[in-house]
DNA sequence: ATTAATTTTTAAGCTACCTTAAAAATCATA
DNA sequence: TATGATTTTTAAGGTAGCTTAAAAATTAAT
């Protein structure tokens, strides 16, 4: 049995190579979980026996398949958590993570899986990220930053990349959900900000910040 | 914020002094919690600064109003999970009490709000315990224990007194569950065991030990 | 009222995880 | 390639919660 600690250690190094395709830094593992890098360092070594990862002085870290396994599960548990909260409990989409931080560690498997099936199997959480399967298996959306539409070229919201609060608080403010129809309308060089359309009615500016976080399907119209 | 050892210490605390009329000793509450005397010892000196309970050296342990609420609190969300355990995803009564164990300490208010409204505010869990409301308050059943019913008398099952697996799966075998009808047809003086006739159809002969910890509320017939 | 049995506490020490400060290694740049 | 900046590790030590063994207090029994 893992405990709670060294089971966000693992998603953390998850996450980063993810994310960087490469070896996990110590830095980067000590900002993702808030800690100090000699505690990161400390824990590497005590944990580094278990197989989760692969380990080397300086040259950081990578998970084993072991590793990715736990992950992976753990994903899928913090996914379906969310669906849970959001489908059947009425929270909205940015209240959710949290909460899900602390249910994904209570561990059952015959829980995750009446979960999965009271939820109707679902295979997308409520930002749009896809969740894994029983087997760990899970399909990527085909999406792109909203950013990289051009002129009049029409998406759908399938997800965000950073499911920070503040973010999603503010995709809230202008009623942006999964599902909403954006269409761009012109892209402003000053500051790399755009102006795109919403579901066909609403003209609205986002920064260059807001386009790159969010995730579309580019639809054809 | 308390630790998830220092609230299960609390609770510990709460149920014993809730059966034993008194305060809790440090035998019972390590027996209860499956730690060693000593550890106890060390825990209520380092928590007694806490303002849950008043704690004497060698006089044992009992809760103040601050604690009162926790344990109740902590009561009531264990006991709405495991509704939703059973209710929602078709676990069996006696499946629940390890999974709720774990699930009781997520802190969110919110949640056990949502979770209770979902739920349609359930006044009693599957083993037929009052949950307490958002207020701490809660009725206790009018109850008398199967063993106490004279020749003739017919009761329903409201509850159970010790929830632990193997009397529930006992339960199980026989399909005696909330609701079931009972009616007391002799008791054998011999062993104190009991001849019940179940929802009027089967006859099912009955230790003493487990008509003692079976609840049953009087029907008039 | 002693003595014996039981309960509780103290003492010493262990593990998991954290911290800060300093040392060492690696990387970047002139 | 030498030097400075950055990253990482070591070292020392703290807290929460646990353990065992022994001492002290309480309770029960003769």
């Amino acid at each position: 049995m893992a405990s709670e600690t060294e089971e966000n250690y693992i998603k953390a190094i998850f996450k980063i190579t993810e994310k960087n395709q490469g070896a996990a830094n110590t830095n980067a593992i000590a900002a993702h979980l808030s800690t100090s890098p000699a505690s990161v360092t400390d824990m590497l070594k005590r944990l580094s026996s278990k197989d989760y990862f692969h380990y080397e002085k300086y040259k950081g870290v990578y998970l084993t398949s072991k590793g990715i396994e736990m992950a992976t599960h753990l994903v899928r548990k913090h996914r379906l958590w969310e669906v849970f909260l959001v489908d059947k409990l009425g929270f909205s989409w940015d209240r959710v993570h949290d909460i899900a931080e602390q249910l994904e560690h209570v561990t059952s498997e015959e829980l995750i899986e009446k979960l999965d099936a009271y939820l109707g199997f679902p295979k997308y959480d409520p930002h749009g990220d896809p969740i894994p399967n029983a087997e760990g298996k899970y399909t990527i959306r085909s999406q792109v930053s909203l950013h990289s539409l051009t002129k009049d070229e029409v998406g759908i919201v399938v997800g965000v990349r950073e499911n920070d609060t503040p973010f999603l608080q503010y995709l809230n403010q202008l009623e942006i959900k999964l599902g909403t129809h954006i269409k761009m309308l012109h892209h402003i060089d000053y500051d790399h900000s755009c102006s795109v359309l919403l579901d066909e009615e609403q003209e609205q500016l986002l920064s260059h910040k807001a386009s790159m976080n969010l995730y579309v399907k580019k639809i054809n119209t």
